[in-house]
RNA sequence: GCCAAGGUGGCGGAAUGGUAGACGCACAGGACUUAAAAUCCUGAGAGGGCCUAAAAACCUUCAUGUGAGUUCGAGUCUCACCCUUGGUACCA
């Protein structure tokens, strides 16, 4: 052990504490702000490697920054409220409380154990009224500004965990949170209106510099179609058949109209059918199955409504009217016009059920206008249902009174509190409504008749906002502070996991819009730059599971080889700006280890101040413009091996002083720990950690190695003067034997050189 | 199916259209050691040639999923195809 992380690591932790190194001052105009934010962990008790990837690697990237003279604002908080909370209170009998805040404490520790550079005094919990308060009171504007809605609806419900879900939280039809398939029900819930900002969602990605696959993910979730309403009226009845469309002008080939099951024209329309039962039937087969088993069948399957016609508003022809569960209620009219000649699905569907293919002339816009078209823009995304029958959460802050209307709980009296007098077992009622003390808070300050709500909101509205809250966590009169939050935000760079690109980072985007209209806060967009991360695999390459056995602890690793270590193998694993998935490779942690003691080692060679060699300063100066240039693209990787590069270099021949110096400071957002005790030992001043980054501009090269080509084949390499004119170029090429041979006594036609490149000489 | 991102040694991965395989792992040989570990040095894309007792050096061909193309020059650009991963899906 070339040297005793155990110890080092202790003291370097202990030096910053003292010298309170990482407390952002967010009023200091001397340097310019940096706002860098990490997805904000949910306090499960134990960091595991994934929150090691998360935080250490971004930690890297906030040093860096700080050396290089940023003012960074790099803050840490939890996600507290949430399912795993109530369920341990089911299972072990524990508050939910004491067991959120008994894991934070283990957490923090944790992570200040991995030398991130959080700046603590900025903390923010979820569940501590302080933060949830504001939660409700943006809640409450929403409500004021009609953006929050009660109302009934079909909504996805999870049998297991006793609970509705949004949309973004059935992944294939199964409880994104416990696998469990999900069942519709009709329920009167909250619903937050990001349908009305679908447009500007759409429109605003545009100005972002996203990876396009965040882009379009984002994109295909928000699902824009254009097309038009048509009408198809039914003969001798008042009621039409209205259908969505995205190819009005195929209506010509509409050889009949299909209703979803769930189609409310089917109620008063059913009387006239003659083949009512089978009908009835046929409904109540499709309610039975799940969504996915409907989705999985994709033999079409359908009945026709004997006696029922529609008319073609292009033809005038009468067509029949089916029912069939390929059409889906939830989308468009929940009624399509039916052309197999030009959509897969109805010809599919008419081969199935003999029905006639036509092959029609296409329809223009006048013409459609003319029979009642009308052009409409569908989205595919769905109102945010925010309703949560579960206990661990922000209670919504709404009461009704005697006539059953809901009214927003008055500022005065937030933060609502979370009642305790609470059973948690679920029972599909919410457990709230089992309070006596909320029933009697909101008899006493609403009066007699008055009821609360018993729901709790979606932890991921608590999400939606807490990148303003860093700002100023701790306001007591407002949600953050508006000079602040003009001179921070967007925040600058936000790295987190893909699987939120379309729950957390689109709810956010659409939380800012919302507030941006309330003149709440002073951007449209949250996140300039948004990375998603990848994936630390287990060794065997596989995601870790508990089940396959192959998690690998992180603790063990940071004991073995230290926390430096351990973060320098998640940085040098693969590139960091992009989601890729890494095995865990035991060698791997044990060779940053042998780096850092080589490091060690080349430290205590180190001679007496000496002049620094233009040879040296420039190679110091070129890893300092790479490494940061790395960084900027969140390419870490590259930036350790050009670390690397350099120490070899050193190895060979050892430099004075001042050039280890440098390098200790570009190691240092890499490996903080092992850096702060090299560079005491090397007689810096202070911590390594307020150093200044060493220069990027480089002593001017004189010479280069020039690749010498014959008709674009390498033959050779010549050192020539950066400043070598073409001529001098083609003259030192020709020189080489094999560029003679290559020629065979014939004078090329042209050349082409690229100083300090190549020279091509072309016959 | 559709959309997106990819495909480079045994492995993770490098390469603003300009010397492919940086850096590291694993591997092999050597030094040190009584021995091992650690450390240090050396080697290596695949094949062939030349010279050899053997090697080095040297020369040469082929190499970035496959096939074409653009270019003085292609891992990088264009087209087609194959495969992998991620997202999404009877969305009319």
């Amino acid at each position: 052990m070339a040297y005793d992380h155990r110890e080092i690591e202790k003291k370097a932790q202990e030096k910053w504490t003292g010298l309170d190194l990482y407390r952002a001052d967010l009023s200091d105009d001397t340097r310019e702000p940096y706002y860098l934010l990490a997805e904000f962990p949910y306090p499960s008790g134990d960091l595991h490697i994934g929150h090691w990837y998360a935080f250490a690697v971004t930690d890297i990237y906030a040093r860096m920054l700080r050396l290089r003279g940023r003012n960074v604002l790099f803050p840490i908080g939890f996600d507290a409220f949430g399912l795993p909370a109530e369920n341990a209170a089911i299972k072990h009998g524990l508050d939910p409380s004491e067991w959120t805040y008994k894991n934070i404490a283990r957490m923090r520790a944790q992570l200040i154990s991995m030398g991130a550079s959080f700046d603590w005094s900025k903390e923010v919990l979820t569940c501590d009224p302080g933060y949830y308060q504001w939660t409700q009171w943006l809640f409450t504007k929403l409500f004021e500004q009609g953006l929050a809605e009660r109302r009934a609806a079909p909504v996805k419900w999870c049998p297991k965990d006793q609970t509705v879900l949004a949309n973004e939280q059935v992944i294939d039809g199964r409880c994104e949170r416990c696998g469990t398939e999900v069942e519709e029900k009709r329920l009167t819930q909250w619903f937050l209106k990001i349908t009305d900002y679908a447009e500007r969602l759409l429109e605003g990605l545009a100005e972002l510099p996203w990876r396009e696959e965040i882009k379009e993910a984002q994109r295909a979730w928000i699902g824009k179609s254009e097309g038009a309403y048509l009408e198809f009226p039914i003969p001798h009845r008042d009621e039409k058949i209205k259908v969505f469309t995205t190819r009005p002008d195929t209506v010509y080939g509409a050889t009949y109209v299909v209703l979803a099951p769930e189609h409310p024209l089917l109620e008063t329309i059913l009387a006239s059918v003659q083949n009512v039962d089978a009908v009835r039937a046929y409904i109540r087969d499709t309610k039975r199955k799940t969504e996915r088993e409907r989705s999985e069948n994709k033999e079409k399957t359908g009945v026709k409504l004997e006696g029922v016609l529609a008319i073609n508003p292009a033809t005038k022809e009468e067509i029949p009217v089916y029912v069939a569960d390929y059409v889906l209620g939830s989308y468009g009219t929940g009624a399509v016009m039916a052309v197999p000649a030009h959509d897969e699905r109805d010809a599919e569907f008419a081969h199935a059920f003999n029905l006639p293919v036509l092959e029609a002339q296409p329809a223009s816009w006048d013409a459609i206008t003319m029979m009642g078209g009308e052009r409409v823009t569908h989205y595919r995304i769905r109102d945010w249902l925010v309703s949560r029958q579960r206990y661990w959460g922000c209670p919504i802050p709404i009461v009704y009174d005697p006539s059953g209307k809901p009214h927003a709980v008055p500022a005065e009296h937030l933060p609502w509190l979370l009642p305790t007098d609470v059973d948690f077992k679920p029972t599909g009622e919410a457990p709230l409504a089992s309070s006596k003390e909320l029933k009697e808070r909101v008899t006493r300050i609403f009066g007699e008749g008055w009821t609360p709500e018993y729901d709790t909101l979606d932890t991921f509205v608590d999400s939606s906002w807490y990148f303003f809250r860093y700002l100023d966590p701790k306001n007591p009169h407002d949600f953050s502070d508006a000079v602040l939050m003009k001179k921070w935000l967007p925040v600058d760079r936000y790295s987190g996991g893909s699987e939120h690109t379309t729950m957390h980072v689109l709810y956010a985007r659409f939380f800012t819009k919302a507030l941006y209209d309330l003149a709440l806060v002073p951007i449209e967009e949250p996140f300039h730059e948004r990375f998603n991360r990848g994936l630390i695999l287990g060794p065997d390459g596989q995601k870790m599971s508990k089940s396959k056995g192959n998690v690998v602890n992180p603790d063990d690793f940071v004991a073995t080889y230290g926390a430096d270590a351990v973060r320098l193998y998640l940085a040098f694993v693969g590139p960091y700006n992009e989601p890729g998935n890494y095995p865990w490779n035991l060698d791997g942690v044990a060779a940053m280890r042998k780096f850092l003691e080589r490091v060690v080692r080349l430290m205590e060679r180190a001679r007496e101040e000496a002049p620094t060699p233009d040879s040296v300063a420039e190679s110091v100066a070129r890893t300092s413009a790479k490494i940061a240039a790395d960084g900027d693209r969140f390419k870490f990787n590259t930036g350790i091996a050009a670390l690397m590069t350099l120490l070899n270099a050193f190895e060979d021949t050892p430099p004075p002083t001042a050039a280890l110096r440098a390098f200790i400071i570009m190691l240092a957002p890499f490996a903080p720990h092992l850096s702060e005790h090299l560079w005491e030992k090397l007689g810096g001043e202070g911590s390594v950690h307020q150093a200044s980054w060493p220069a990027a501009s480089r002593a001017t090269v004189q010479e280069s190695e020039v690749a010498v080509q014959v008709n674009g084949k390498r033959r050779g390499s010549v050192r020539l003067p950066l400043a070598a004119s073409e001529e001098d170029a083609a003259r030192a090429a020709r020189a080489l034997p094999a560029v003679t041979a290559a020629l065979a006594g014939k004078d090329p036609a042209r050349t082409v050189y690229v100083p300090g490149k190549i020279i091509n000489l072309v016959s």
